[in-house]
DNA sequence: TTTTATTTGGAACAATCGTTCCATTTTTAT
DNA sequence: ATAAAAATGGAACGATTGTTCCAAATAAAA
């Protein structure tokens, strides 16, 4: 009855006016602003500069476009940290360079909007259980990457053998997750350093 | 015209049927679970017991309750910290069971609720201004503390002169907020006291 | 008992929430 | 030109938001 003519099934349609990945970069940086709660699918609309409907078709609803901008935020976080270890062979030099530029982040940004991981996990942690495992994959990666570099550092003879890596990869990820905390309030870097400059004496010797 | 005579002047009215301070520290628990955003005056109400008109009349509109809730928090908090203090002589003792009483309250929260002030620094930070002020002086409040505790300790002679007070007052209160982050996720009690021990091993000699 | 002040339950408010739908416009390839 | 597919603007949905108001019930002191 309503078979097509071979021409219309290839006809191609009209291709999307705007980049996903821009438009996601958008989203990621307004929950990562304003949280999940007080981000309105309004807000979200005006601040992506694309159409609701095209908001809804593209990317599922308001929960679906906050897991995907979070994906985006941890996939870049890690890549970055990964990069940066590769980069810097020295490991205490690298730790003190990375603490310092989580504390000039904190310093810069007039939005003060922390860590999207952390601000997440305190908004979310009490009731989302599936935000929970995702959480607990990430802890786990990102102190597994230190504890890694913490061992490069051993086997380079960078500091003395024995030493309880695993811990202090711990303490490490206490204390970056803190300094994301501490200076969404008051980004007072130079007393913050000294303190890095104190739990880093642990690498010496 | 319609003075009144001398009795009606000093009848007393009906006296108020719930205790204020309880119904304040139940808004509390149920703001520092769900977040100032996420809990809405239906679910205050359900929460206190009292009426939705009993609620803006004796707590004002919700911003004020969480005003009101969050100071109840942070003065028990202040004053918990300090008895607990002045109880424990001996400093790097007294920040080994601080941290495991952190560690310990993380792991058996089913509400896994955190810390109130954290919970709230990353969720109102970016856009509250008034928090802010308040954020700052808790901050200060608390490392000064630490920092009289640390100072006592020196002068008692349990570890050597000399040391960074201030840096490491700070870099203790990092650790703190950190644990009031991770322990969220993952209540892994074992592994992070093996960090705490590391950290405090700079108090030693 | 009467008076006074407060609580109480619930209705009502306008505003916003997240979401869906539709008619129109626009772009692409035939 | 024509057809297909996507974006667009905007209306509309019911539900929930924070807040206010009011009549009725209640408790304590006079």
């Amino acid at each position: 009855m309503e078979a097509p003519c071979a021409s219309t099934l290839f006809v191609m349609p009209r291709t999307k006016l705007f980049n996903e990945e821009d438009v996601l970069q958008k989203a990621m940086e307004l929950f990562w602003k304003k949280g999940y709660a007080a981000t309105s699918v309004q807000d979200l609309v005006q601040a992506l500069g694309i159409n609701r409907a095209s908001l809804y078709t593209t990317f599922g609803d308001k929960e679906q476009l906050f897991q995907k901008a979070f994906d985006l935020y941890r996939a870049t976080n890690i890549a970055g940290l990964k990069r940066f270890f590769s980069h810097e062979p020295n490991v205490k030099q690298g730790f003190q360079k990375l603490f310092a530029m989580a504390l000039a982040n904190g310093a810069s940004d007039a939005d003060r909007k922390g860590c999207f991981v952390v601000n997440t996990t305190t908004e979310l942690m009490p009731h989302d259980t599936t935000m929970r495992g995702i959480l607990k994959k990430n802890q786990e990666l990102f102190t597994g990457l230190f504890k890694d570099y913490l061992e490069m550092g051993e086997e380079k003879g960078q500091f003395a053998r024995g030493k309880d890596l695993q811990a202090l990869a711990s303490l490490l990820f206490l204390i970056y997750n803190g300094i994301k905390v501490v200076t969404m309030t008051d980004p007072d870097t130079q007393q913050l350093l000294r303190s890095v400059k104190e739990v880093l004496s642990l690498l010496d010797e």
